[in-house]
DNA sequence: TTGCGTGCAAAGGTTTTGCATGGCA
DNA sequence: TGCCATGCAAAACCTTTGCACGCAA
């Protein structure tokens, strides 16, 4: 699961900022700033390499935004394996929703054996609208 | 609903392409290749303008792709009005599959009444693992 | 003639890669 | 020592913008 290599300063940083700050999604622009600020400077580079890495190992989820904004990165924290739980994100206000719903599950289910796929719940997002923000934009 | 405007010969071929297309995802990329082969040259720059108002006046369907990934376009005909359609990337292979599944119509439905979150098919990419490369890790 | 349309070239942004150096084990 | 990790600079990538010219109406 974890893919092995050395431990080093930069890794445990970034690791320990991404759960310190694990109920929001930052950029990798907002980390290369905040370490910064920290005064734990960590190349632009080495943020990239380590998150790409991060999310091999299914620590962090990446978020893809529309093309021209930068993804977001989050921490998964440990008791979410529930292969029920999956996220929404609205698109007007940013908030992100976890959802319980064994709909979630359905689908899966529908996919695997219809569609020879394995969805991943833990990196899946749906895109959307929240309720607030539909009703603002009536 | 439609942008007014001249009649220009990149206009037309462009939007011919798209409907003679209609069940195919073409990249601004694809278009502008496709329409060189055809002896059809027309400059990127105005391939995306020309996608830009057809998106617009929604006659065609922007796909927003995971970065990295060039965005799709696809012609709206006319009887379509549900939007069943929705995509599955391997997270191994990077493959993109574009699936037609009313499953997926229950599981927005199903969100939208009981979680007050209207899901948009279209920015939505479901991530996991495909048959061919859940085979070859096993 | 008027002003939208076109397309080259260059800029814009995020992310990746080449390569020499640094540092863990 | 051996090999992974780092980080600067440069490249790659898709897309947008500046600007002069072309062309529809």
């Amino acid at each position: 699961m974890n893919s092995a290599g050395y431990k080093t300063r930069q890794k445990a940083v970034i690791e320990d900022l991404l759960i310190k700050n694990a109920d929001r999604h930052l950029t990798a622009d907002d980390i290369t700033d905040m370490l910064k600020e920290g005064g734990n400077d960590v190349g632009r580079t080495t943020v990239y390499r380590t998150l790409e890495r991060l999310v091999t190992d299914n620590k962090v989820r990446r978020f893809s935004m529309p093309q021209g904004d930068s993804a977001c990165y989050q921490y998964i924290s440990a008791g979410e394996t529930c292969h029920e739980h999956f996220h929404l994100k609205c698109n007007y206000c940013g908030a992100l929703l976890h959802i319980e719903c064994e709909q979630m599950s359905l689908l899966s289910e529908h996919i695997a054996k219809h569609h020879g796929f394995a969805v991943d719940n833990l990196k899946t997002v749906l895109y959307g609208v929240c309720q607030k923000c539909a009703g603002e934009r009536k």
